[in-house]
DNA sequence: TGAGAGGTGTGAGGCGCTTCACACCCGGTT
DNA sequence: AACCGGGTGTGAAGCGCCTCACACCTCTCA
């Protein structure tokens, strides 16, 4: 299914959390991951699930959200080729503490929880790797707590428009180009309604920060969004 | 200023991070070490400082919260013995994520960046041990995200007012009695203002889930509260 | 070609929460 | 004593956001 020994190797290194490891660990990893594959939509895991596994993302998008007890859902993170998910169950060995589905056709490395712990206690190297990406989330989850309890719907629905744009300028160089998201969706990333969303952004567009042409979102000024934000 | 070596130890053990360690090990990290005491209401450390240790909590309480750009807080965390604290910042090496103050009179351990680092990648052991402590946070900083994003301020007060009751019959077996937190604090912690928290408490006064006497508060039906959550 | 589904634009009404204002009580200070 | 600061109780006004309701547009599919 995979090509040789040093394709797969390379494949598991542009993860970011194994990126560092050398030949023999990373067969060991290997020896036990699955590369499973999963059409745009399909369902990965949800909330609540037993959490014996920890993904990394080899193709497409995977989207992490939360939902809540009525029908609502809180968007949480995409993440893309190289990152990885599913770590925080896969520690504790606890139920699985957000859905996540597939945004569009992917794929990805499967890495058993057995396994990965084992490892674990021999690879100090991929501990400590591990240790950063925790870190980084829990960063990154801290000023999502912040944002809800200082900013207000409008700054909120900013910064979020300036990270999504970040992250996809990073990925693709569609370097110009706008932003392709449904205001549900963006209304669902940011814990506000559609409706509020949609008139932010057409207040926006009055105010010439924003353009929306074709359903995508472009930003004409991005230091009154930053300012906003 | 400590006694002999097995009661350092003792005391290193007290910690959560640290109880798995062997002599040999404890030794290396207490060689580097420090014990610092802190007066109630002193200053610990601010968000935004550069973040080169990591704190054990040996006596006393620390808390924890995130100022915003204007004046206000929002309270976090009470970290008493045996946790820990300051992790983030020392393993990626970037700023302080929130303040620490001494809640009351203290007495911290202080681990420096640069051993502990350097012990993580001889001790597979303290690595997941630390591990767990980040998994730990991160779900409960999501749990608090969805919180802000999904119940309304009543429910938020209900929660956390169960959480703290939790917490203290855990540390002190004051087991029936009631919590001592003005009403501002418990604002901060919940993300709302004084006199919103002041009201829902006056509400559930009346309706007998809650009695308030001495500036103390005391839980009379759990299972309404509960419910409120 | 017409029907339905999903995304978008927009106004009216209402609820929850904040802010402001003020009154009260208590413990410590002088 | 008089005074003050800090915590508490309470009402009025106002704002932000949600819900509801409805119109319109575009695409897909039969």
């Amino acid at each position: 299914m995979l090509g040789s020994s040093e394709m797969r190797r390379q494949l598991l290194r542009s993860s970011a959390l194994f990126s560092h490891l050398g030949d023999k660990e990373a067969d060991a990893i290997l020896a036990e991951a699955r590369v499973v594959n999963y059409a745009e939509g399909e369902h990965i895991f949800a909330k609540g699930d037993p959490g014996n596994s920890m993904m990394a993302v080899l193709k497409g998008r995977v989207v992490i959200s939360n939902p809540s007890l009525d029908g609502r859902q809180l968007g949480v993170t995409i993440f893309r080729e190289s990152d990885v998910f599913g770590e925080i169950a896969l520690l504790d060995g606890k139920e699985r503490s957000a859905d996540a589905s597939a945004a569009t056709d992917c794929e990805l490395l499967v890495v058993p929880r057995r396994s990965l712990l084992r490892l674990l206690g021999q690879q100090p190297e991929l501990c400590i790797e591990l240790l950063v990406v925790l870190c980084e989330r829990l960063r990154r989850t801290n000023e999502q707590v912040e944002d809800f309890a200082f900013l207000d719907l409008e700054a909120r629905i900013a910064k979020t428009l300036l990270r999504l744009t970040r992250d996809e300028k990073g990925a693709s160089s569609t370097s110009r180009l706008g932003l392709k998201i449904s205001q549900r969706a963006l209304g669902e990333l940011v814990g506000g309604s559609r409706e509020s969303v949609n008139k932010h952004l057409q207040d926006w567009k009055r105010s010439g920060i924003i353009a929306i042409e074709k359903g995508s979102i472009l930003i004409r000024d991005l230091e009154a969004l930053t300012d906003l934000a």
